[in-house]
DNA sequence: TCTGGGGTCCTAGGACCC
DNA sequence: TCTGGGGTCCTAGGACCC
């Protein structure tokens, strides 16, 4: 079964790491335990992670770093360069451990998890809650909070409820309009920027006045989506539990440089490093695509220079997954769309309309070719796996990449590495 | 000087057909 | 001069999430 129906009386856990990125630095640095502690972005971006002691300064979510050096100075901040392999690793470690809790497990994002305890009595919840906790701290070292309701956008709430009680656990079930009475509007999970900004056009500012709103409202002012939530207020269930893992439908990878690009030579270089990358994804996932988009722009932010971007999407004659064909086509693609006299800020590319390998079967008609590049390709993939990503890659990519994102703080934690594992002397 | 990256879903509107 | 209407399918772009 792949999904389950959420109904009125199930109870479903929202379990969310704290501060993840921070809490996974602070695994393998125990001296930044009581300090404040911040992750920035690829690049060094903004911050996308804090640790309390940073929010308590001042630092907000998604800021760019260079606003807030003052602070970071000011106040002694430990600043790191986002490091994924390490919290892909964590994040694993910490699902794992859930999963001996249950099977019905929905893994939402890097840091979070829906899980249906329902069979769990009303006056046992918050212990059972405790307990989930307390073994996920035991076994990865990793802080969670979890809010536990009816519905999953209730349990959103609880868990936000959650993170600022002492406990770490909570129950919504009584008082829930108490509740929702004092939750910002903008904080209502699938209320984003835009409906936020209707709501509160229109005087709903918190999610009690959400939840009151008529059908008709919601349903003629924003879509679906709105009218979804404003039912999962209620306590009515809308939105099911995906217990299996789907394999994604499309495949993006992209990324800022570390300094603007002019030149189209090396705009090349990052597209095929980009196309690469992708080509390993899919190969790994077992599968083929369809179709691919190349896109460039120059910086957004960039006052005094005049913005450009653009995109351009091939379809491929055959769905594949061919390093070298995407290569050849993506470059053919930034051709049509480069322009001479920008500064690049940013490129990549997508993957889309992607199928499975097992879909098209290789057949007596199927070219001798094609089988060849096959065979090629997982000799690639090996390789990269044993030597480190890059091991092999092809010319194009060039060597230098003097377009490469600035990473000044990493930990350079490798989980696979004893090298870095902290030292005790006897 | 310096502003992330990778996804999903929905919808309006165009293309096309009869 | 007059220039339908209704249906389906597809896609780009927007909004949302973490």
């Amino acid at each position: 079964m792949s999904s389950i129906n959420i109904n009125r009386k199930s109870k479903i856990g929202l379990i969310d790491c704290n501060s993840f990125y921070v809490s996974c630095e602070r695994l393998f640095n125990p001296k930044i335990i009581d300090k404040p502690v911040v992750v920035l972005s690829n690049n060094d971006g903004c911050v996308i992670s804090r640790s309390t002691e940073a929010k308590k300064i001042g630092i907000k979510m998604g800021e760019p770093y260079f606003k807030v050096k003052e602070l970071v100075k000011k106040h002694n901040v430990k600043i790191f360069s986002s490091n994924y392999a390490l919290y892909g690793d964590i994040s694993r470690r910490v699902m794992k451990t859930l999963k001996s809790f249950s099977n019905k497990i929905e893994i939402y994002s890097i840091d979070e998890a829906f899980i249906d305890i329902t069979q769990v009595e009303e006056k046992e919840i918050i212990n059972y809650g405790r307990e989930i906790r307390e073994r996920i701290l035991k076994w990865t070292g990793i802080p969670t909070s979890i809010g536990i309701s009816s519905t999953k956008t209730l349990s959103k709430v609880a868990n936000h409820i959650a993170k600022k009680n002492k406990s770490g656990v909570i129950f919504l079930k009584e008082n829930i309009n108490e509740q929702l009475k004092n939750f910002d509007i903008s904080d209502v999970w699938g209320v984003g920027k835009q409906l936020s900004k209707l709501y509160k056009k229109n005087g709903i500012d918190t999610a009690l006045k959400l939840k009151n709103i008529s059908n008709t409202w919601v349903k003629k002012s924003t879509n679906v989506l709105g009218a979804k939530t404003v039912m999962e207020l209620r306590g009515i269930p809308c939105i099911n539990l995906e217990t299996q893992e789907t394999k994604r439908k499309s495949c993006c990878v992209s990324r800022s440089f570390g300094k603007k690009i002019e030149n189209l030579e090396k705009l090349k270089e990052s597209v095929t490093t980009h196309c690469l990358n992708a080509a390993e994804k899919i190969r790994l996932d077992n599968q083929l695509t369809k179709s691919i988009t190349i896109f460039i722009r120059t910086s957004p932010f960039d006052k005094n220079r005049k913005y450009y971007s653009n995109s351009i999407s091939i379809d491929l004659p055959i769905a594949t997954n061919n390093s070298i064909e995407l290569v050849k086509t993506a470059i053919k693609g930034l051709t049509k769309i480069y322009k001479y006299g920008y500064f690049y800020q940013k490129a990549g590319i997508i993957l889309s309309r992607l199928e499975d390998t097992n879909s098209r079967e290789l057949n007596l008609l199927t070219p001798l070719m094609e089988k060849k590049s096959k065979t090629l390709m997982r000799v690639i993939d090996f390789t990269n796996a044993k030597y480190g990503r890059n091991a092999i890659s092809i010319a194009q990519a060039g060597m230098n990449k003097s377009w490469k994102m600035r990473k000044e703080h990493s930990s350079k934690i490798d989980t696979a590495s004893f090298d870095l594992l902290p030292k005790i002397s006897i």
